[in-house]
DNA sequence: ACGGATCCATACCTGGATCCTG
DNA sequence: CAGGATCCAGGTATGGATCCGT
């Protein structure tokens, strides 16, 4: 906590330098660098799989798209749809749940200009509430069960308050195998859980 | 075929020039290239996962390394052990014999001299003759038994005439999980299977 | 001489997220 | 404006084999 607070009111730019590296090119080039980026500052364990970032800590880090009245402007991926696991996996052993049981949300300026140049907001460390567990149980239930019926294909991001299903890969024709209505086998395109902007706002105000 | 024999007496350098790439440096950081580089020459499609490297012929594509006698200097790497499933393969059934069941030799000049000055061969498109087969039937079963009484981690490469188990991993700290004598799991290097280069000579005289 | 150890390239997968068009 | 599509980094696994000390 320490060290995210310090990284309070510095640019990524700053930041970036001070650990030997840059962040040029493209806006669209330059995704999920802030998100390295920090990993980095507060030395996270990066690109290690099935464990949170700070492993000894049961922490996971993101860092957050905030407007100048701290509204978060985009979605949060929280992991992938395992379809194999899914229909056997409760809420309460779920992968999305683990994932979110302690979370260091880092909120990065999200205006319109250079990557460079935005700025790094306050840190705050999350647990959801009792609410907030409820409601992402409610919709992990009806998502997970929708999966279980085999409407996998059928499945939009307009289901779910506050935790939804979207697409994750490279691209839109990407695939992997999943379980239809009759148990048969059909391709769709690999999909991922992700935290609606209007929930990561609200735990941020609360926060 | 044709293209296979258009390679002969050409040298590594004059093939890499042909197709706009480079093979420079210490030998052992170029252990690979020329199998990298008769691949790419003849068409094949590099780096897919359980294929052949021409799938639509079914055919493997292998460059070895010979002297100026035509013997083999070294043992061939066949494929990665897979200790999950082999004790319940049979050798009919086996990554081993698909993968041996139609290969094309391409011999490379092993001399002790700059990779870009040695020589290609006469290529030979090989099935194994009944003997052969019958050989490496012996010498797998002889291996996925011990494999499946829980021996590998006292499995040497002594064991076997023409086909053997050695280590294949980045370095001898490579661990992966299997079972031993008493269905306990035991961290061993990760192994391969090789055929010895007195088997491939004899083929190579044959063909 | 050869058994154990090692080296490189590339594809694939996961984790980091934001882009962008209807 | 948000659902569907996409982009990058880095680690891991696989496939290409030969190196090298005993």
């Amino acid at each position: 906590m320490v060290r995210a607070q310090a990284l309070l009111g510095h640019t990524l730019g700053e930041v970036a330098a001070a650990l030997g590296g840059r962040i040029d090119g493209e806006s669209r080039s330059l995704k999920g660098r802030a998100g390295d980026l920090v990993e980095r500052a507060l030395g996270a364990s990066a690109g290690s799989a099935a464990e949170p970032d700070f492993p000894a800590l049961g922490i996971e880090l993101k860092t957050i798209p905030v407007d100048e009245r701290g509204s978060v402007s985009e979605s949060t991926f929280v992991c992938t749809l395992q379809l194999a696991r899914i229909a056997d996996e409760r809420w309460a052993d779920s992968w999305v749940r683990r994932k979110l049981s302690c979370v260091l949300w880092v909120p990065v300026d999200a205006a319109p200009r250079p990557l460079t140049e935005r700025r790094i907001g306050r840190a705050r460390l999350w647990r959801p509430s009792p609410d907030e567990e409820v409601a992402l149980k409610q919709d992990y239930d009806e998502l997970a069960g929708r999966i279980g019926l085999g409407e996998i294909a059928d499945l939009t991001a307009h289901t779910g308050r506050c935790l939804q299903i979207r697409p994750k890969g490279p691209d839109g024709s990407a695939r992997t195998t999943a379980l239809g209505p009759a148990g048969e086998l059909v391709e769709v395109m690999p999909r991922g859980f992700y935290l609606r902007s209007s929930f990561t706002s609200a735990l941020l105000q609360h926060a």
